[in-house]
DNA sequence: GTCAATGCAAACGATTTGCACGAAT
DNA sequence: ATTCGTGCAAATCGTTTGCATTGAC
């Protein structure tokens, strides 16, 4: 956890992880400002945007693929997916669908939601840019 | 196409449409806005914004669910899914795929590209929300 | 005539950045 | 001593909105 990710330590940025960890709930920026405001009063936003950026980067937390004004971040980088609650907003996390053909097709409650749809992206290198 | 979507009948969010399906490259608001410049050189980017909400909101239109700055928009609302290049932005349709277990899983190159990855979001309404 | 659609510019909200200072190596 | 990490505020960028006008019905 330790490892030579960073030039140099900052407890700011354990915390923010620390704290991003803690929660299941895919906070935004501002959300995770205010867990970690309790904890170290005087950082600033644009450290916390800093901070997530960087981690994102390196691959130790998860920048999440959902469109929509803020962007959200998820501590668990294990392989999972989210459902989004096209009310409220909420994202959880769906652990427990198997990807065949037929599950994917015909879900229709995913942990507790009545689910309308999925949409799936791909991810990768376009011809041009792989040269 | 011409039926009773919408209120009262508009040239310019007909030409925003046309446009939009005119290409395949999931342009952004502002590259739309460019398109139709060409043909009505005095519309706003508030009417292009405004129209294409309006649009997906009627599900003629699709915003796509891509994390980044810029909305996207797709003229083509058949089920499809999409790649992302991760170096350039670039994003693609993808049509070929058959959604069973093993495809999803094993795919490495998809219309050229070189995948590493993918997301699969659900989209619902949530037990709060059903309530 | 009514009210949706529009242009324009200002407002907004999320994120980024420049700068000077403090801290890790 | 170097230069990364940070606070702060200003800047930026995508998008939305208020208002007066135009246009569809």
């Amino acid at each position: 956890m330790k490892e030579k990710l960073f030039r140099r330590s900052s407890r700011k940025r354990d915390v923010i992880l620390e704290e991003l960890r803690k929660v299941i709930t895919h906070p935004t920026a501002a959300i995770l400002y205010n867990l970690v405001r309790k904890r170290i009063p005087n950082i600033s936003l644009g450290t916390i945007y800093r901070n997530l950026d960087q981690m994102a980067k390196k691959g130790i937390i998860q920048k999440l693929d959902v469109a929509g004004k803020e962007a959200r971040f998820d501590g668990n980088i294990n392989k999972h997916y989210h459902i989004l609650c096209t009310v409220c907003g909420r994202i959880d996390d769906v652990h427990e669908i198997s990807y065949d053909n037929k599950k994917i097709e015909m879900a229709k409650i995913i942990n507790g939601y009545q689910v309308s749809g999925y949409h799936l992206n791909y991810y990768g290198i376009c011809s041009d840019c792989k040269q």
